[in-house]
DNA sequence: CTTCTTACA
DNA sequence: TGTAAGCA
């Protein structure tokens, strides 16, 4: 199986819960401890079916630009745990409401903007938002 | 057999 | 982080 990348369309099962702990961690190439640790630290919240962790490709998607931003660019969990953590872009950025009927980040409330703008691209404005480059700056 | 939680070095 | 115990 081949490691997801970030993708330009919508694709619906990109959100399906559906790989187990064993799974993603052979797609990292990391140990099942380590995905754990992410979900500990809050870099990603996986469902669960009978208490069993199931990610869904956006999931291991997004784990494997956490380890990008690890591994290449010099991030540590800390750094991203805090960026996630942040509020809308729109709220940080105090966007007037006027410019947020048209804002697919705003319409979707408690969704990280990465991953509603990403796959609607209609959110140019994105561009200059440094929490969407580095969610998203991969196959460059 | 895989995963889960907790604990420990 | 890696490993182990004891359970489901």
């Amino acid at each position: 199986m081949a490691l997801p990348t970030a993708k330009q369309e919508y694709a619906p099962d990109m959100d399906k819960p559906v790989m187990r702990i064993g799974a993603v961690a052979e797609l990292l190439g990391v140990c099942v401890r380590m995905v754990r640790i992410y979900e500990e630290r809050g870099l990603v919240q996986p469902e669960r079916k009978n208490n069993q962790r199931l990610y869904s490709f956006n999931d291991v998607c997004w784990l494997a630009r956490v380890r990008e931003l690890i591994n290449e660019e010099g991030y540590d969990i800390q750094e991203i745990a805090r960026l996630i953590s942040l509020p809308a872009c729109w709220q940080l950025r105090n966007c007037p409401e006027e410019l947020r009927v048209d804002c697919p980040v705003a319409e979707s409330p408690g969704k990280q903007c990465w991953d509603v703008a990403q796959r609607q691209g209609r959110f140019s404005d994105c561009q200059t938002c440094q929490i969407y480059r580095i969610a998203t700056e991969r196959d460059t």
